[in-house]
RNA sequence: GCCCACCUAGCUCAGUCGGUAGAGCGCGUCCUUGGUAAGGACGAGGUCACCAGUUCAAUCCUGGUGGUGGGCUCCA
């Protein structure tokens, strides 16, 4: 067996360690395993590279440290505080604690800032030492650390138990932890603490609240400010901010979380519909109009009311509501968790649902008559309006939403289409994130959910058939364990913006459940029947969330073909309001969405004002382009000089075309 | 839903250690007719989110409600 040393031992034996050095990677590891700090022990002879300060992994060991350096000072300033779990992330690190009756504020994060910053300051070592399972049992018991405790006690047999401390001699603060940290408290060059936020002790609702502590540490200052004003670069592109001094949508509290468009935005949402539409027809799409509110018995059938009921909003009227009697049976069938058949009953025949979802509408107007194999597959499009009750705490800006509209279709087609649909559908997808300007795509294939319909083979077939068509089409995949939907597996679309944050757009979803709740059936080529396959999917996803990310992603300067208003026209002098409102007028007439000044504004006033609004194209009309029926065209900071009406018009009718993959 | 913070004019925000409030932008009227990122004057505009409580007095203190924001996946 190979002799183990501290890589410390192995460097110093070489001769002084750069302290620029904070841990090592060991080479043929893979994942945090790698990552290993300078004085826990290694085979000797066990290859490695070294981990320096500025290096992104180096990020673990500094993060991790000032999680302990972090509790280490809540437990100096709030004692009887217990500590929990506290690792780094990817933007930074936290700390879960217990405190006694209390919770820390905005001023407690600035003392324990301060304080993190007197530990670094002592420059004291991080200590590590191998312990046996019952004295770390029984240290933490005496130390009243009983979530530690409770942590250790159900960590498998053989597990190798360490602690790690730091602090000067005599105030040393110590924590059952598996490191790896940086060599000393020195180390930590650059810390913040950012938020303050309740969780529950292992991420289980019904478990103690935990108060967490956020913060994020980086190997320099310099660093550390990179951050932050990547932070305030994100704050600016926010779409809430961006969407209400762009006059785009607005929210208001009679309608919580779910939002207004105003004229500008919705112009924007039916451009975006309508490219979509225009998508539709060429690849081959029907799009239906159905209905908001159902009778409970379609969700019955479909299973939403079974598995989803706690999403959605329900329909009485008011004589329903009159009758008592009734009333107090819905409740109670409407609360019982116990999936009482009878109560099941009961409810879908005397509820009504909003939808949630545009599927079971679908697969009922799939069966309104009978089907021909001829007609598969058959892609139904519905830009139907969706409510679904979000929690509170959840719903965020346009992003997350309770009523929103998917650019939704479900593809009823045979087992043998699907691969070929999936397919198309990728095509279609790659056209239409090219037209936005995403350039890196992601597919994560989400597996069956705890809480789903169906037996396993059914889902070994529909998770086979997903894989199965990616391959085909040669694209890479990533698995996501138990996240889909309750009645199939899916394909999630995860698209970066321009700042490099993921957002998942596109999905399809294979589902032999419906069909077989609904009893669809088919025709075949022998007359026989046969049950289709129902394909859920959309490729913007939600319309508003798309709305979110698009905004943000363009930071508010949306392309010609998108934009409210395409050029706006802003007049020198009112000697020319005429021309200027014959030359909107005639933009108009090609199609082009024209705004006008005309207010006594100076021109560079006007001109100010229209670039905070982001028009893409501004018009400078002057005695000038009045006489020669002109426009003085500018683009940003560029100026075309003046060019003829039709010119311009001409070349807007050009650049406000949808974008099509040629 | 849970934890923390916030809610003052259309917007962004001051402010009142308890005595019913201000600025800038925007809006309106007027003056100015100005050529590529802010011309000027005057004016209107607020139940200080809502409901209770304490108080002689509450926008401010306390409690509740609503809304908004940041979290609630990363496991010693």
């Amino acid at each position: 067996m190979a002799e183990k040393k501290t890589p410390r031992e192995i460097l110093e034996s070489k001769g002084p360690i750069d302290k620029d050095v904070l841990g090592i990677k060991l080479r043929g590891v893979k994942g945090d395993a790698a990552l290993v700090d300078l004085q826990t022990p290694i085979d000797a002879d066990a290859p490695f590279d070294l981990l320096r300060r500025g290096q992104k992994e180096a990020l673990e060991l500094i993060r991790h440290s000032s999680a302990h350096v972090m509790a280490d000072a809540v437990q100096r300033l709030f004692p009887g505080t217990k500590v929990t779990f506290g690792p780094s992330t990817e933007n930074g690190f936290y700390y879960d604690f217990d405190r006694k009756g209390g919770t820390f504020t905005d001023e407690d994060l600035a003392k324990i800032e301060a304080t993190m910053r007197e530990i670094i300051a002592t420059k004291s070592p991080f200590v590590r030492e191998a312990i046996s399972r019952e004295d770390a049992v029984a240290l933490f018991t005496k130390m009243g650390e009983t979530y530690k405790v409770e942590w250790m006690q159900q960590l498998p047999e053989g597990t190798e138990f360490t602690v790690y401390k730091h602090g000067p001699e005599g105030h040393q603060w110590v924590d059952f932890c598996k490191g790896p940290h940086v060599a000393n408290t020195g180390d930590l060059a650059a810390i913040k603490l950012t938020a303050v936020s309740g969780t529950y002790w292992r991420g289980q609702e019904g478990n103690p609240v935990l108060q967490r502590i956020y913060g994020t540490a980086f190997p320099s200052e310099k660093a550390l400010d990179a951050y932050l004003k990547q932070v305030e670069e994100a704050k600016a592109r926010d779409h809430r901010k961006l969407g209400k001094e762009l006059e785009l949508f607005e929210f208001d509290e009679n309608a919580p979380a779910s939002p207004f468009f105003l004229p500008r935005g919705a112009k924007v949402y039916h451009r975006l519909v309508d490219y979509v539409r225009d998508l539709y027809f060429r690849y081959g799409y029907d799009e239906v109009v159905t209905p908001q509110i159902y009778s409970n018995e379609i969700f019955q059938t479909s299973g939403h009311l079974s598995n989803y009921r706690e999403s959605m909003y329900m329909a009485l009227t008011v004589e329903e509501f009159e009758d008592a009697d009734v009333l107090g049976k819905i409740r109670e069938s409407m609360v019982d968790q116990t999936g009482d058949k009878e109560k099941l009953a009961f409810l879908a025949k005397h509820t009504r649902g909003v939808k949630a979802m545009n599927c079971p509408g679908h697969a009922q107007l799939f069966s309104h008559r009978k089907r021909s194999y001829r007609e598969l597959p058959w892609r139904c499009a519905d830009f139907g309006r969706l409510h679904r009750y979000e929690r509170g705490g959840v719903v965020h800006g346009l992003a997350r939403v309770r009523t929103f509209c998917q650019d939704d279709a479900h593809i009823f087609c045979t087992m043998a289409q699907v691969e070929s649909e999936i397919a198309s559908f990728n095509t279609l997808l790659e056209e239409v994130y090219g037209a936005f300007g995403f350039k890196d795509v992601n597919i994560k294939l989400a597996t069956r959910p705890d809480k789903r319909m169906g037996s396993d083979a059914q889902w070994d077939e529909a998770e086979g058939a997903l894989a199965k068509a990616l391959q085909s089409v040669g694209r890479e995949f990533e698995i996501s364990e138990g996240e889909g939907a309750f009645y199939g597996p899916k394909l999630e679309y995860h698209v970066k913006d321009a700042i490099g944050r993921s957002w998942q757009l596109g999905t399809i979803q294979v589902d032999f459940q419906m069909p077989r709740s609904f009893e669809l059936k088919y025709v075949d080529e022998h007359g026989k029947d046969q049950t289709p396959v129902m394909l859920h999917r959309a490729v913007l996803g939600s319309l508003e969330r798309f709305f979110a990310v698009y905004l943000e992603h363009i930071a508010g300067s949306f392309p010609v073909w998108l934009a409210p208003e395409q050029i706006c026209l802003l007049t020198v002098t009112d000697k020319v309001d005429d021309y200027a409102r014959e030359a909107e007028a005639y933009l108009r007439s090609r199609g082009i969405r024209t705004a006008i000044d005309l207010s006594s504004d100076k021109l560079g006033a006007k001109i100010r004002n229209a670039r905070g609004l982001r028009y893409p194209y501004l018009a400078v009309i002057g005695a000038k382009e009045a006489e020669g029926r002109a426009l003085a065209l500018r683009r940003g900071n560029e100026e075309f000089g003046a060019l003829a009406l039709e010119a311009v018009a001409d070349r807007l009718v050009e650049e406000g075309k949808f974008p099509r993959k040629a």
